[in-house]
DNA sequence: ATAATATTGCAATGTTGTTGCAATAAATTA
DNA sequence: TAATTTATTGCAACAACATTGCAATATTAT
């Protein structure tokens, strides 16, 4: 299942770079030029999170939203931090702040979703 | 808006109650005894939110799920504690451990909703 | 008992995301 | 360059979860 290269995933990739912030499907087709299907953009974005470009986080909507990911492969995904959904303007960032939390005994943890949900610094 | 006595809030929260989790629309439907619409048991949950009587939680399934409260009313509503999602047995519950967060200046948080995926106690 | 209105059931609708399948196009090989 | 392989895409259908309008019902107050 070697990767190829199309004009789909570098729009994808490219709406979501511009924007420096976490996008959802419907965002980013509203802000992509070329006609792209639905389905097709949920394939890139699941392949890119299967490859260690994007990380999927989960907001009060229920949404996906997919942001750039940092210092992530396919092996090391290190995603907890915060993130903030701004209520006003509906954008998703990641936050700096990393999570920190102890789980009792005998728990595992294999993935972190932590959303904070309120206003945002422009929309004060 | 004068709330009333119902069969079925006393049915929703008494099976809430029992199970002492968080559940789902679908989880309590199942155990419940009386046939109660599923519009009806969101209306239900969503009210007993508005009063303070529970919270809701959106798992990384997207799926809103509802636990008892404990020291909320209308007014002060204080569910900054992790939760964590079971995999396997697919339940959901309120962890003690509390979420400690600082965000930058200027943003305003009025919602928490932190949720660990994994494997629980029981099922390792 | 009567009146006021909160609650419910039902069906329809909305939203988000996934899947099967045939057509297309990117990468590899000859 | 031409042929081959198969990853990717578009389309339509489907699935899951949640909400809404409206008429019928049940609770509470008078
Ligand atoms: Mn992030
Ligand atoms: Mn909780
Ligand atoms: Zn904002
Ligand atoms: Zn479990």
């Amino acid at each position: 299942m070697k990767r190829r290269n199309t004009p789909t995933k570098e729009a994808v990739l490219s709406v979501i770079t511009k924007a420096g912030q976490a996008m959802s499907q419907d965002a980013i087709e509203g802000e992509i030029s070329i006609d792209i299907n639905r389905a097709t953009i949920y394939r890139v974005l699941n392949r890119f999170c299967e490859d260690g470009v994007l990380h999927k986080v989960i907001a009060e909507d229920g949404k996906q939203y997919f942001a750039l990911c940092d210092g992530c492969d396919e092996t090391h995904q290190m995603h907890q931090h915060f993130h903030f959904k701004c209520t006003v303007c509906e954008t998703l960032e990641c936050l700096p702040n990393e999570v920190n939390f102890s789980i009792p005994n005998g728990y595992h943890v294999e993935n972190v979703n932590c959303v904070l949900t309120g206003v945002c610094k422009k929309c004060s």
